[in-house]
DNA sequence: TCCTCCGTTCAGAACGTACTGAACGTAGCG
DNA sequence: CGCTACGTTCAGTACGTTCTGAACGGAGGA
């Protein structure tokens, strides 16, 4: 693993984790992680896997998986035939809508029982509507402008932070970080 | 599998894919639809185990993880010292709040990388402060009382289906359903 | 044309992990 | 006291999946 410092390669390390926590590989998280902080922000296959001390099999096909869900981004470089990638911004919200889009499945289940389930089963009717309920509910609260307001969060936190970023930097955030607790856990 | 028509059992077989796709396991999923069509509602670890044809092994384990997931419950049942589960309505709720907890190490991973990586990497800064944005985002968008609107529109719901739900049924749904497309797929 | 430097592909190894069957502990009931 | 009916636990198996190393193909450059 040359060409990545400690705090990259830590940093690397958690994405990995995080990813694989969430469902995806470790390899995503890691090759995601580094391109969140390499510099230049643009990488080539070899470039990452020699930083990254993994094969270059694996980056080769991950990076591609990334490439396809929209979170990273083949660029052209002067002067240089190698394959060069990058973080799509944008790409946080891409995970969001890709999540969303896995619903599809269940809503579909939910369909299909409710259309062969009659109404001698009230009870079951009942909870079937409530799942029904909450995958339409879902739909609705991400398909009505959820990438909107993040564009304009994204904008407003953008600009606020651009008066305050070069004064003495200190580890305060919204009280959101302390109040996250571990819960318990259905599916991932 | 006896004690369990082929409608059931299909509902029951998706459940058990989706929330295997959903990074879950086959059994909860199994489980899970099993308790939303089942009649009565709550059921006894022998009775789904014959119901569903798989091991009672399997069921102990997995009503257990889902208790404590908060999406079954164990209630009492009059004169039987069998151990009873149901669904908790507002399950459907708990998969949303956990999916969201499972966020808090990327969050933390972006802190740290912002704690330790710095101002002479502008760009790098630029991507995590991206990241970040997002994490807060979210937490913000769930906390501000996702919950209360879903609520809200479960009440609403149910009411305007109260009206409709004996009229003759047909395959209706909302432009949502069909709008749903199967997109390029990111970490689960 | 040969050589070098890329990225890609494929078979295989290493690793988890979900699920089962069998043994076990326990509580009522005859 | 056995006996039955129930849930729990544990070792083992079967399975999928991630990642690697080696072989491969292709595009310049000398």
């Amino acid at each position: 693993m040359s060409g990545s410092s400690a705090v990259e390669r830590e940093f690397a390390g958690r994405m990995a984790l995080f990813f694989e926590y969430l469902g995806g590989t470790r390899m995503m998280g890691l090759i995601y992680g580094w391109l969140t902080i390499c510099d230049p922000e643009h990488q080539s296959i070899t470039e990452m896997a020699t930083a990254l001390g993994v094969s270059k099999a694996s980056i080769s096909t991950v990076v591609r998986q990334l490439e396809q869900a929209q979170m990273v981004e083949r660029v052209p470089v002067a002067g240089s035939r190698q394959h060069h990638y990058q973080l799509r911004s944008g790409g946080w919200a891409q995970i969001l809508r890709a999540r969303v889009a896995r619903l599809g499945p269940g809503a579909d289940a939910a369909d299909y029982a409710l259309a062969h389930i009659g109404p001698d089963k009230p009870s079951a009717r009942e909870r079937l509507h409530e799942m029904q309920d909450f995958f339409v509910f879902v739909e609705t609260e991400y398909g009505d402008g959820l990438a909107h307001r993040w564009e304009e969060y994204r904008k407003r936190t953008r600009d606020e932070r651009a008066a305050v970023d070069r004064a003495p930097r200190g580890r305060m955030r919204s009280t959101a970080a302390a109040a996250r607790k571990t819960d318990s856990d259905p599916p991932r």
